[in-house]
DNA sequence: ATAGTCGGTTGCTTTTTGCAACCAACGTGC
DNA sequence: GCACGTTGGTTGCAAAAAGCAACCGACTAT
């Protein structure tokens, strides 16, 4: 389900853009080099799921300025974690985006939390069990 | 960079079986319901990023186990991340996987932490700015 | 020995993506 | 008012990626 989603090689970019406060077609189609008719394809795609906004700026003919909605900001925590990944293991210098507190303008960090021991959790004690159902899906 | 590797319809789902302690070809192959020839070559593709390792459990042929690197488990807070944006705004029913807590069979939690202000960061509480580097890239 | 499974590879079809051309409506200069 | 550039697209065609079916070698179970 998420990977139908977002799960083709432009989607995640596009979101990441627009969570940096990119918001126009132009704008978008330069920084990732994405074909027009592909981005249009995405943005429409994007909205229909529910996670772009469109807010046109202008109307005859329509253009729109995309912002993400609730459902949209809430990928931020999957971007956060993918953007630190990729820093990590991709670095080449200074990250491109840092995403921050917008209070104290600190960078943030991805923290994985075990509610029942209350501390953090690092990537080698993690383990998975199924849920109830039967079927296995896709997910995530 | 990052969505160069996994950014296509397939790795993040193969990644997550992987995580999830599913090691063959042909488990994965059923469990994804990719096609044969892909599933080779992102495994081959993951390899070759340094995300996968192979482990022969046979010669003549060569037959592998697959397994995620540190790298590979790196990931893990993403996929968590993902996961749970999947359960929030696709849950029909029970999540499919729940990653948990090795110590405590706990479900774990994602937190998006400021560490100047030492507490959790809601989603509309985050900005972004740019690194230093000039040019935009491609990597989260 | 026969059948079935596992982990692939090969060749072909279908789907997705990329690219270039085009277009309508706006803004800008004159 | 008119030419010219910009923005936000759409359309049609070529290229790349993915899906599908057939095949194969080595093992395994009967």
């Amino acid at each position: 389900m998420t990977l139908s989603v977002i799960g083709d090689r432009w989607s995640l970019l596009i979101l990441r853009d627009l969570f940096r406060g990119v918001r126009r077609f132009e704008e978008l189609r330069k920084d990732l080099g994405i074909a027009k008719n592909i981005l249009s394809d995405r943005l429409n795609k994007l909205h229909q799921a529910g996670i772009v906004e469109q807010q046109p700026y202008q109307v005859k003919p329509i253009r729109n300025e995309y912002f993400l909605t609730h459902k949209g900001r809430d990928l931020s925590p999957s971007l956060i974690a993918l953007m630190h990944w990729g820093d990590r293991w991709y670095a080449d210098g200074d990250p491109p985006t840092i995403l921050t507190h917008s209070l104290c303008d600190t960078a943030l960090e991805q923290i994985t939390h075990c509610p029942t021991c209350n501390e953090h959790v690092n990537t080698d004690q993690i383990s998975s069990r199924p849920g109830r159902r039967h079927h296995l899906s896709k997910s995530a």
